[in-house]
DNA sequence: TAAAAATACTCCATAGGTATTTTAT
DNA sequence: ATAAAATACCTATGGAGTATTTTTA
């Protein structure tokens, strides 16, 4: 399939007419026959019904459901035509956990620009982030550790980021002691719960009966962020807390709390070392101006 | 680009190295070569680092945006030889103002097949289904009328389907009377406005006030059952109502309703006559089954 | 009879193969 | 010295053009 034939396509649904389809393209009709001719033997399929003398060529009902794939190839096109990457900075293509993370990062962006780098920001599972990052298609990659081992890689370095402290967030006050609640006034079927990391897990299972099951039950975090509201909560790290607080939620802190979640990074010890650097230097800033009790850099 | 050379680019990320990716793909070193050396051409920036003698090839910065794009390449090809429509059944596509239409019509799905057809479901806005209609992409279209006048097609006809009656959904307990409730008992505040057409446009303006405005205002429907909870509430025509209904919403009459929705159906007068034919019968036998207060069939 | 699609045939551009060269490790 | 990418050159195929035929409205 080439994006002359899905042109060709288009043109006669357009026209109904062959020879006024190849007007169009600039082609004679001989070479527009051909060209669906050749696609329906690609695609195992008919595409249209036509026959010499026949005044218009009406499509068929395969050709009506490629209707909706062709619009899709000239979407595509579209996209791989836009790329056109800052060749007068030099990028860095950051792979995070999820999309919660990348509040955090999204706040370094201007200074970064600033350093004359740009910045592109990507999803990636930790499972997925190794290989990603063995291949060359994310310079860094921020991650947590889950329950699985992974085969460590070649040529990946994995090393600690910083660690926060988890916080419980809602948009409905509960009661409080300067901040501080207890794992007693927390609804357990009202909670949204987020699988973390492995130590999460494992304290949560210690402190919240099992018999109860929570509201929902996320493996993976980004979902969060729309099933809070009302009078559900949910425990989140330091910086996804503050993302909500932003947007008008409550946070609170626990005296018996879960242990720290670590981030780790991964980085490719021999490209593009110094625009690391810098960004990890950014990175170990914006985590220092945030309570000491809350978040610990390891990045300096 | 083609599929050739999408497999290429991802065969070379893969081993990082022209050579062995040749190998896999069954083809030649210098061949491999040649068809990046294209690609890079076509697309305009380089997609890998690579050098004489070089061990290893490295992506660009482009090449790394690439793969991205190269996996949607891939996936819309899975798509493009998934399609196999069933040859030894006529099928019908349908195309309904918004998704909520939907409920009526696959219901009607399993006698559809019992009668030896397929029923192909899409959603297209009213204004769209007249061209696409033309061109033989939809065989029937459901559609209401709206402000704008829209060029008579030359082959499509319309006509009038069927009248509904508006009913109030909501998801909480109204104070009512067998069933009816008053304007007077419905917030403004808590509507989701729907424009439904242009005649229900018109009755609200007069039955409401302009100054106090809903909770949101939609010009299509298909938002409004994912809003819709609470104590919030809005106008639905009677078979959405149902819908709703059949969710555990509650489902109220109104003495001073607004006019009856006219749904109408065009079709392409001499395709697949006798499918058509038996899709209108059916649907009229069903619409039959309504109460003829709130429904009425022009189909017979 | 007019117009539309298919067919026949020719030509050239392009993609792939083999053999060879160049270069980094 | 080895292995990897690029280059040179040849060949075959496929896509486009012109001229012509067939068929329907």
């Amino acid at each position: 399939m080439t994006l002359l034939e899905i042109e060709a396509f288009l043109a006669v649904v357009k026209y109904s007419n062959l020879s006024t389809a190849a007007q169009n393209l600039f082609i004679t009709q001989p070479a527009l026959t051909r060209r669906i001719q050749i696609m329906e033997q690609e695609l195992g399929y008919p595409l249209f019904i036509r026959r010499k003398g026949q005044r218009e060529a009406q499509l068929t009902d395969q050709g009506a459901e490629f209707y909706h794939i062709a619009w899709k190839w000239q979407r595509l096109w579209e996209e791989t035509n836009s790329i056109t990457v800052n060749k007068s900075r030099e990028s860095l293509a950051i792979a995070s956990v999820d999309t919660l993370n990348h509040n955090l990062f999204t706040d370094l962006f201007p200074e970064f620009i600033k350093l004359g780098y740009l910045l592109r920001l990507y999803n990636a599972f930790s499972e997925d982030a190794y290989q990603y990052m063995e291949r060359g298609i994310y310079d860094l990659a921020f991650i947590t550790l889950q329950d699985y081992t992974q085969p460590l890689p070649a040529r990946t370095q994995i090393r600690p980021a910083y660690a926060e402290a988890f916080v419980v967030a809602t948009y409905r006050e509960l009661p409080n002691e300067n901040g501080f609640v207890t794992t007693e006034c927390l609804e357990e079927e009202k909670e949204i719960y987020v699988a973390w990391n492995k130590e999460f897990k494992a304290w949560h299972a210690d402190h919240f009966d099992e018999q109860i099951s929570p509201y929902v039950y996320l493996e993976h975090s980004s979902l969060a962020a729309y099933l809070l509201r009302d009078d559900y909560w949910t425990f989140a790290p330091y910086t996804t807390g503050e993302h909500f607080r932003r947007k008008g939620a409550y946070i609170y802190e626990l005296k018996e709390a879960p242990p720290h979640q670590i981030i780790y990074y991964l980085a490719n010890g021999n490209k593009k070392l110094a625009a690391i650097r810098r960004f990890l230097d950014l990175l170990d800033k914006r985590l220092g101006s945030m309570p000491e009790d809350k978040v610990q850099s390891f990045l300096r």
